[in-house]
DNA sequence: CCGAGTCTTGCATAGGTGTGCAACGAACGC
DNA sequence: GCGTTCGTTGCACACCTATGCAAGACTCGG
């Protein structure tokens, strides 16, 4: 290993000063002879510049810090894999810090000076199951901070989620659309503003249609309780179901169809909410919500990037819409086919 | 915002020198009198080292390169989870790039140079999908590197994988035990060391115990890939399937049930790789063989840490064995009951 | 041909830390 | 009491780049 080739070495071989490298390097103005010159020196060297110098002096590290709780829901590696690439496409790189699901302030705290030693120059926060605190932490340190699918009422923190109301009242028109009569919902975490709008959207749309709910669980994004939850509709007599992420339909679905015996959706039809990826497969084939990842995540960079290159930008709440995915898993309505 | 606090202002408060202070947070030799002064200005002033100066000097940033190129299988967001949990705790840091499967050289020479950029201290290379040139330029670069799920011959690389031929040998021996008379195979990627390795381990095996294979297909790991291998390994009237990954062998088991409208396992058993969390759902309840990656995991942290402390360390080839995970996907032999 | 204005360039310094070196004091053996 | 050794401390510098400032080069209109 040779020595690490700095600015000076290049600015000897060009035979101008290191602050001519430096500007060209920067994108200062330079005239093009000398760009032209510190150019061919650099490549003949190798030179790249030092990006931690770089980052000391500026203040701005290129990093943005991405904290997630679990990726055992594959809307978030999609969202993950999306924003590294996004992300290095614009110049900056992708720092993931994980928090598990019951960490503590303490633990969070922990990440936040972790991030602002670090001098990430913003960060997105993408779970629904990272506490508030987080949050508010992250925004008392100075740093553009966006929510990524993830609402904080009246925090005036950035925010970028999909419709969530809205796609809770598609949901309940299909399925009322659909002739059913005895809906149920395994709900999202109502701890969490996307759990709380879909159920909302979804109960608000089924009251103006002038239905009842037959009853309402909260699954809390979480297997185990939303098969629990399941449990209790189905013995309630639902014909129809609306589950608050694909996540929990999966087991949902399975719980019907291994466990109860029942079809789907001969006995029961089953929504869900994300569109994931393995919604599609034939062995689940789940009718559900689409959220447009791509462009979630298009728009959360760009937000961020924003509010880090101006410091003043308004930082806004935007909801992306998304359509109804028609899948076998729920009875489609005569006039959709 | 206040400015931000420096060494010297904790020098200032605690009356000692800023050399003082360095040493007492870099965990160099100090009186217990200086170092309590020293804590106790530090903690009334909130100061904490600035990491990037300290990378700058010291040449270490105490972060990890982790390149993946596709979270789509199920396997690599859990090992991510994992790499970042796990590196946390031992305080290095996960920077995240993605290689998309078809990168050229040219894009791999570009994600090397940024994690040179950032004077990573260690590089993960985890996806069988990143092609050979990039881990021979990440070791020339000189860099620590280790591969994980992933060999590579002869290149004198630290590698961590499971044991790929044991375990392709176990599902030989257990379709044989099975009484499956017409064997055939979706094989991983044969571009890949996984992909090749699970694949000679089974058809030595079942060579072994005098039984023919029907037919080899290379499914790629891609889904597409692995149904149209599927067909054509049906039509040449298998009764069953070993599959190169638990990811193509969903796309198997669909392919033979809503497609050709076949059971599993009474027409064909299909076996697959990983256990992957979604293997063991009802909707699949896949027979397969486990890659025990928390292990894993914690083996590649420890290699990568051991070469970063210790230059001259060996970079050693590591296998872990992996049971075989019975399930309802193939017909279980009867003494296995 | 001159003055004003614009672009370019080098000098010097800042950014915050780790560390070699030398000085210093204390402890200790004789 | 003195020489030696060892641990502690401060000084100064290194790490590598960006940038304010002032001076120089150059353009252009009158």
């Amino acid at each position: 290993m040779s020595k690490r080739v700095t600015s000076f070495d290049v600015a000897a071989l060009a035979g101008v000063s290191q602050s001519a490298v430096s500007r060209v390097f920067s994108g200062a103005s330079a005239s093009k002879d000398t760009a032209d010159k510190v150019r061919r020196a650099a490549t003949k060297l190798g030179y790249r510049p030092n990006v931690l110098a770089r980052s000391l002096i500026t203040g701005r590290s290129r990093i943005i810090g991405l904290v997630v709780a679990y990726l055992g829901n594959p809307f978030y590696p999609d969202a993950l894999e999306r924003f590294s690439r996004m992300l290095q496409a614009e110049g900056y790189h992708t720092l993931v810090f994980t928090l598990a699901e019951g960490a503590t302030d303490a633990d969070a705290d922990r990440v936040i000076q972790q991030m602002l030693d670090h001098q990430v120059d913003g960060i997105v926060l993408a779970s629904v199951g990272l506490g508030d605190a987080l949050a508010r932490r992250c925004d008392t340190a100075g740093i553009p901070v966006v929510l990524f699918n993830r609402g904080q009422e009246g925090s005036g923190l950035a925010q970028v989620t999909s419709a969530n109301r809205e796609g809770g009242r598609k949901v309940a028109e299909f399925l009322v659309a659909g002739g059913h009569e005895r809906i149920g919902h395994v709900s999202g975490w109502q701890g969490s503003s996307t759990g709380r709008d879909r159920t909302r959207g979804f109960l608000d749309e089924l009251e103006a249609l002038g239905h009842a709910v037959v009853g309402v669980e909260d699954g809390r994004y979480d297997h185990a309780a939303a098969i629990d939850a399941t449990q209790r509709l189905v013995d309630a007599g639902v014909d129809a179901l609306f589950v608050g992420n694909d996540h929990m339909a999966f087991a949902v679905l399975d719980h019907l169809r291994s466990e109860l015996g029942l079809s789907v959706p001969g006995d029961v039809s089953v929504v869900g909410y994300d569109d994931v990826p393995m919604a599609s497969f034939a062995g689940y084939d789940l009718t559900t919500v689409r959220q447009p990842v791509g462009r979630m995540v298009k728009t959360t960079v760009a937000a961020l990037i924003e509010q880090i290159e101006d410091k003043t930008a308004q930082a806004g709440i935007i909801e992306i819409d998304g359509p109804l995915i028609l899948r076998g898993s729920a009875r489609i309505p005569e006039g959709l086919r």
